[in-house]
DNA sequence: CTACCGATTGACT
DNA sequence: GTCAATCGGTAGA
């Protein structure tokens, strides 16, 4: 299936987060393919988000979120990785954190990336499914409408495509804990929480 | 240089 | 439910 083209990624962070639901994230690299559906996002928005790392400026770490859209914002939380597809226009600082899979490639590699056996304990969390993916900062600001890393398939239809519109995950009051920014397919088992 | 802390996870009560 | 691990980004002296 084609990868997804910058089209997709150059609107606002909302409408993205939605679409990416029920289509599927893909990593190629030496050891092979793992992707999975995606089943959990969030959105980190340009205006009146003050959980958004751009939310203080231009720096050294969120700088790709002031470039073009279509390419992988990476960083480091505690001992974890976090992949967040950059979205709308270049200095217009958006992204989509992908926060869940459903695995669906490349299952035995994502086990033994994971050190896990259960499906559920895959890519049921952004920083999981970094691990089972092998995404980490050497994959920062890389284009993600090609190989080794992108999207593609089409959402899912009906029932199946359900989703919940919730608050976003780990950020403190202060940073916009209250916008409805969270987005997970309903009837998935493998979203991070409910 | 130091101090603080986080868009997390896993182990434990 | 609670809590520690562990490291790099950021601000400030």
């Amino acid at each position: 299936m084609e990868p997804l083209s910058r089209s997709f990624f150059a609107r606002d962070a909302v409408t993205v987060a939605r679409d990416l639901l029920g289509r599927k994230l893909v990593r190629i690299c030496g050891e092979g393919m793992a992707a999975g559906l995606i089943v959990e996002t969030e959105a980190y928005v340009a205006e009146g988000d003050p959980g958004n790392h751009a939310a203080i400026g231009l720096t050294a770490r969120n700088s790709p979120m002031f470039g073009p859209p279509g390419h992988a914002y990476v960083y480091r939380v505690h001992l974890s990785f976090c992949l967040n597809l950059v979205t709308a226009e270049e200095g217009r600082p958006e992204a989509a954190l992908i926060r869940a899979l459903e695995p669906t490639d490349g299952l035995e590699l994502m086990r033994r990336r994971r050190g896990r056996d259960s499906l559920k304990e895959l890519c049921s969390g952004p920083g999981k499914l970094c691990q089972a993916l092998a995404i980490d900062l050497a994959l920062n600001r890389a284009a993600v409408m090609e190989p080794p890393l992108f999207v593609t398939g089409q959402p899912e239809a009906g029932a199946a495509s359900e989703i919940v519109v919730t608050t976003r995950i780990g950020l403190r009051p202060e940073r916009g804990a209250h916008l409805p920014l969270r987005f997970y397919l309903a009837r998935s088992p493998y979203v991070s929480r409910r």
